[in-house]
DNA sequence: ATAGGGTTAG
């Protein structure tokens, strides 16, 4: 169908069905034909046919560009049912720029949104937090004459709710007349959605009816508050118990990390089982860093005919990004590819963090650059996955461009940022951006930041600095920051502060095992040994546990965990073997193994083998 | 109106 023949006019009306029914992508050349038709033949150009054909097309191309046109160039006045539609779909597919243009159209030509569309419009606002358009929205409907009923005075509620002016929405509330279940429960879950647990139950309390809506609003307040045994109290008392309550219980569970708890009423729930229970437990499993177990649990739950959805893509990633199991996060992004998932901000970024944290900065860039849409989280991992992998000049280079499309940076994107100066030595950037963020972006640095400048001045070298940073900065330090300055001692073979870090291992009573290694390697160096046994009786003392040091690998889909010093593993020779063979690789680089600063009581031989 | 997903310093 490369052109359109023109049809006989009263043939117009079958074909053009015939044409939209195909459900073919229409080219700009064959709309304009289509245009044209409908616009030659007056009895064509009847609304129904027009809002087919606009529909159809909007649908298919997700632009509002033609559809803009088209209306913009219909003869007046225009019949409101067709720009009603236009931004009723715009809203329902939830393209924002889009509703605000056809919107925008409609009251160019002095026409009303009808009812319905008004508590759509007001949800949109909700959804988009914008306050301004949403009292501008609300001054204007006032001048339009319309009536507040209960169902806008609802939607009205839920407006100022949603984008944080309790004190509206509660005003709003109190001076409704006959409010119903709905109007009770909006008001519920606005103080549900801010923590205020008192409110929501003074209210919960007071209601004369109560429906599922009602009760899950309140298990979702308590488990939000980490109160999950109130939570649960209210699951068994509620006498509508939906999905929807078992989904709310279960998920407050796994945010507890009461895995234990979650699945007893996985279980028990049977076949009520939706793709939202499925997704639920499997975000607990990665939360709870049980990534077989989540993996496990989404083979369950395609063998139990359950869609995975990509809610499901999105943990399964992270299990991925955790592991640092490449092969299977391809699969992954191939699943989701044969199975057409939309690949919204949110799955974007968690395939982005995953190629990022298995090692594909070139994958991660793939995808973020075919993302239509892009917002801060995408931005900043990319920003983080560049300065991980060594790439400062870039990462500072996707700030920019980040600033060009008038974002605005967040404390992560700077997390981000100074790290990645700091791996790539870049001190003066690093600096500047530092101080950038206070006095340009408004942000006030926390102890990450902080913590990134004391890496980025150690590791080059200026220990002295960065102390003053400690010194100085307005929170207490933590071991992070410690580790970071100790860890720059270190290297730089410098051991001026040293006592001042031993001091700081006493007077806090940290578990970090890390510090501890490294400031008792740091005194081996030195043969200071009476100071590394007064750190390993420090650890005994303090019931520090050092976990031992552990790797993973991935090979066909399966991972594989090697723990240090066990050799229970049948390959383990053979890995002997490769790990010699690298060492002679890094030799040839000019690397030379630390050896002063490693368990003193073997020989330098297998000293060296074992660093 | 009610349930599930993403980025953070050594």
């Amino acid at each position: 169908m490369n052109s359109i023949p023109r049809p006989l006019p009263s043939l117009a009306s079958d074909y053009l069905t015939f044409v939209l029914s195909t459900n073919n992508l229409l080219n700009l050349r064959q709309l304009q034909q289509i245009h044209a038709q409908l616009l030659t033949n007056g009895r064509l150009s009847s609304t129904p046919l027009l809002t087919t054909f606009l529909t159809s097309y909007y649908r298919t191309h997700k632009t509002n560009h033609y559809p803009l046109l088209f209306l913009r160039n219909l003869p007046k006045p225009n019949n409101p049912f067709l720009w009603n539609s236009m931004v009723q779909l715009s809203l329902e597919s939830e393209n924002w720029l889009d509703f605000l243009g056809f919107y925008n159209g409609l009251r160019e030509n002095y026409l009303f949104p009808n009812k319905s569309l008004v508590s759509l419009i007001f949800r949109a606002c909700s959804g988009l937090c914008a306050t301004h358009l949403g009292e501008s929205f609300r001054c204007q409907l006032l001048k339009m004459g319309i009536l507040f009923d209960v169902v806008l005075q609802t939607g009205l509620v839920d407006f100022y709710a949603k984008v944080g002016d309790m004190r509206s929405a509660e005003k709003v509330f109190e001076e409704m007349t006959g409010r119903d279940v709905v109007a009770n429960n909006v008001m519920l879950s606005g103080f549900t959605k801010h923590g205020l647990v008192k409110e929501a139950r003074r209210l919960f309390d007071s209601m004369q009816e109560r429906d599922s809506c009602s009760w899950n609003s309140m298990i979702t307040c308590y488990c939000k508050l980490g109160q999950i045994d109130s939570a649960r109290l209210m699951f068994d008392r509620s006498p509508v118990k939906d999905v929807v309550s078992w989904n709310a219980i279960i998920d407050g569970y796994c945010k507890m990390g009461q895995l234990m708890n979650a699945e007893e009423l996985f279980v028990r729930m049977g076949s009520v089982k939706n793709s939202v229970t499925w997704n639920t437990m499997i975000a607990g499993y990665v939360q709870s860093r049980e990534f077989g177990r989540a993996m496990r649990a989404f083979l369950q739950m395609q063998a139990e005919n359950v869609k995975p959805t990509e809610v499901t893509m999105v943990s399964l990633l992270s299990a991925c990004a955790h592991l640092g199991a490449i092969d299977m996060g391809e699969w992954v992004h191939a699943y989701i590819r044969s199975k057409d998932f939309k690949v919204d901000v949110v799955l974007g970024n968690a395939l982005i963090d995953m190629y990022c944290k298995c090692g594909s900065i070139e994958a991660a860039l793939d995808v973020f650059h075919g993302l239509t849409v892009k917002n801060i989280f995408c931005w900043n991992s990319v920003i983080v996955g560049l300065g991980m992998h060594g790439y400062g000049e870039a990462a500072v280079n996707a700030f920019i461009a980040m600033e060009k499309e008038n974002l605005k940076p967040d404390e992560v994107t700077f997390v981000g940022l100074l790290s990645g100066c700091s791996h790539s030595g870049l001190v003066s950037a690093g600096r500047r951006y530092f101080s950038h963020m206070s006095s340009v972006y408004g942000i006030q640095p926390g102890i990450e930041h902080y913590g990134c400048m004391v890496d980025l001045l150690g590791r080059a070298g200026l220990l002295q600095e960065a102390l003053d940073v400690i010194k100085t900065m307005p929170m207490k330090a933590n071991s992070v920051v410690w580790g970071a300055l100790l860890r720059a001692c270190r290297v730089h073979k410098d051991t001026k502060f040293i006592e001042q870090v031993t001091q700081y291992l006493l007077e806090l009573e940290t578990n970090d095992e890390g510090n501890y290694v490294v400031l008792s390697n740091l005194y081996a160096s030195l043969n200071r040994w009476d100071d590394v046994n007064f750190c390993r009786k420090l650890v005994t003392e303090r019931g520090v546990r050092k976990t031992p040091g552990c790797s993973s690998i991935e090979v066909d889909n399966l991972v594989h965990e090697f723990v240090a010093g066990d050799p229970s593993r049948p390959e383990f020779s053979q890995f002997d073997v490769f790990s010699d063979e690298i060492q002679e690789k890094l030799k040839g680089h000019g690397h030379e193994p630390d050896k002063a600063s490693f368990l003193h009581d073997i020989d330098e031989v297998e000293k060296e083998s074992i660093i």
